[in-house]
DNA sequence: AAAAGTAAGTAAAGCGCTTAACCGAGTGAG
DNA sequence: CTCACTCGGTTAAGCGCTTTACTTACTTTT
């Protein structure tokens, strides 16, 4: 389609809502009307403009809708790393959800980086996104204190923060790291460590692994090493670590899958056979989990409902059709595969 | 902070350019000039604007400044799903350069699927992105071509259309293909059959193992049964039918590391051992790779390269640095690990 | 038949920013 | 002492859309 302008030269462009009004003779509120079905306009008018729209192919722009107040239909994920498969799963449900709902999502990795939290925050923010999710990380909570100051809207996935009056929708961590000493504690394993990154979730996985040891009448592990980055080989430098020590577990809880991956991967490298001499459970049941070697006995986090729990969260929450902050906490399972088994007393 | 308005009331909201230029007392040209480095501004009034804005926390809108013709620094993706670790890695590593250069990724999770495809492309131009990437799927090739047409600064990775002037970033299909054929014959195989998608990276890595079976004088798998999704699920699916027909193939070359994992918990369902059994080679090199059982020998795409090359591409051509659209193509890398082995005869 | 609605549009202001055009004051050259 | 610049800004238009207030032409109502 080639359109003139006044000064008759032809030219070709996107259209704006003043070439369909001119196009359709009618006035740019009108065509406005028609686009957002409000007011009155008489069937024959409407049907005329939207006639013009298709045939220019016209496309109302978000930015411009958006300066007049509107919103940008756009929400921003700050998500520690995609390439940690409970992440990316978690990115998936949420941009589902949000696709379905009619927003866009765009990602920002932060690696745990306060730093980057704050950067990609303001960067979000100046593109007036109309909301924010923020997954996991974020222990400087003064940042998320501000955003709520600022009253953008929020929704926090995988991490509670109890202080804090905030949409959140999480695992119970507590329990979670119940199930998995439990289970290890039932199969008759004492010497069991854990393995984690310093982060809220953790810590309460590490409470629960505690209070199962602590019913148990155990005392091992007491003081606790943690990992400084959540990946395989983080994972698999400290259970070596852990295995060569003095007093070497029979069983390692890893707060998550890759931690546990590189806990067999040690475990391997030192001779060892998973699960006769070393039980692994890990956290977050991955699409990893079953196609590991051996296959991982881990707690499931439902991360479909999650993400659906989260963006829906976040929407009402935008809409205004919510009173109260609402937290969602669903309930972990342990699934127990073949990196596990029962503790035989070494001869 | 607080703000009166004309009115004498008191509010509080984010302050525009026109609050920080009331407080600097400067026009609001004069403001704008320093946020964006240009025009003349004296060191003096510089310094006093800059540190009004300090103070009272300014932002600049981008919708605003986006609507007067400027960049809105987004960029789009459009990637099939996340939960496959090949595009998470190639999201991850688009992300970070394009954070490294300023611009925010929104991420498009389109299943291969065309309407997807077209819709999202849609709410991408509403929102007036910068650029577009495309990883893989879009086989509908007149989506793209209009999308030239329209003049929209386009990259595409991990998909080449050899049809079209577009800036592109793939690795070598054809010879991806042919090093995994070429590897199993050597080790002895001749009944080697290929799972795969339809899909154009995947016809090429066809093309490239049929060329090896060719020149190798293997006239076996001549009709080639697709998968619908890749997954392990449908991998499975098929490696099972494959194995369970009259003349099961001795390896198979399954073209994403997803369907190798098919392929071999089919074999074990079959009660067969890996690679004693069936060799299976994978492609793409995903993190799965090295921890699945057995490790998979696959075919290693450099994801993090693709995805720095493909940003580095489509922010060039963004800025107009580039006369020329190119076409990237890195070489695949075969990575031997342990879920191929030697052909033993059958007795 | 006059008063009062109502239906269907339109005019125009404003969202927060950029930028082209303009302007006044100082400065150095002739 | 002018003229012509340069410096350091300011004015105002415009980006594409939404929305409030208003207009005009009919219908009803009484």
């Amino acid at each position: 389609m080639a359109f003139t302008n006044g000064l008759g030269k032809v030219f070709r462009m996107k259209p704006t809502i003043y070439d369909v009004a001119r196009e359709a003779g009618v006035s740019i509120a009108t065509v406005s009307k028609v686009i957002n079905n409000t007011g009155r306009i008489s069937e024959k008018t409407r049907k005329l403009v939207l006639s013009v729209m298709k045939e220019m192919n016209y496309q109302p722009s978000v930015v411009a809708s958006a300066l007049t107040g509107k919103s940008t239909y756009t929400i921003g994920l700050m998500i520690p790393d995609l390439a940690n498969p409970f992440f990316s799963g978690i990115a998936r449900s949420i941009e589902d959800r949000g696709h379905a709902l009619g927003y866009n999502i765009v990602i920002c990795s932060t690696d745990y980086d306060p730093e980057k939290e704050a950067k990609y925050i303001s960067l979000l923010l100046q593109k007036s996104v109309d909301g924010i999710i923020l997954a996991s990380g974020f222990e400087n909570v003064e940042t998320v204190r501000e955003l709520i100051k600022q009253k953008v809207p929020l929704a926090i996935i995988a991490r509670e923060i109890p202080s804090l009056e905030v949409d959140t929708v999480a695992v119970d961590d507590f329990l979670g790291g119940y199930q998995a000493a439990s289970h290890l504690i039932s199969l008759g394993h004492r010497r069991i460590a854990i393995i984690a990154r310093d982060l809220w979730s953790n810590r309460e996985r590490m409470r629960g692994y505690r209070h199962a040891l602590d019913e148990a009448g155990i005392d091992y592990g007491r003081d606790v090493e943690y990992v400084m980055e959540s990946n395989v080989e983080s994972g698999k430098a400290l259970a070596e670590k852990l295995l060569r020590s003095a007093d070497p577990p029979t069983a390692i809880f890893a707060c998550n899958d890759l931690l546990a991956m590189g806990a067999i991967h040690a475990a391997r490298r030192l001779g060892m056979s998973i699960p006769r001499d070393l039980s692994v459970v890990g956290f977050d049941n991955t699409a990893w989990a079953s196609v590991t070697d051996p296959p991982l006995t881990t707690v499931a986090q439902p991360i479909r409902d999650m993400g659906t729990h989260v963006m829906n969260l976040l929407i009402q929450e935008i809409n205004g059709e919510k009173k109260h902050k609402q937290r969602i906490v669903l309930l972990p399972e342990l699934v127990v595969r073949e990196s596990t088994a029962k503790y035989v007393r070494d001869m």
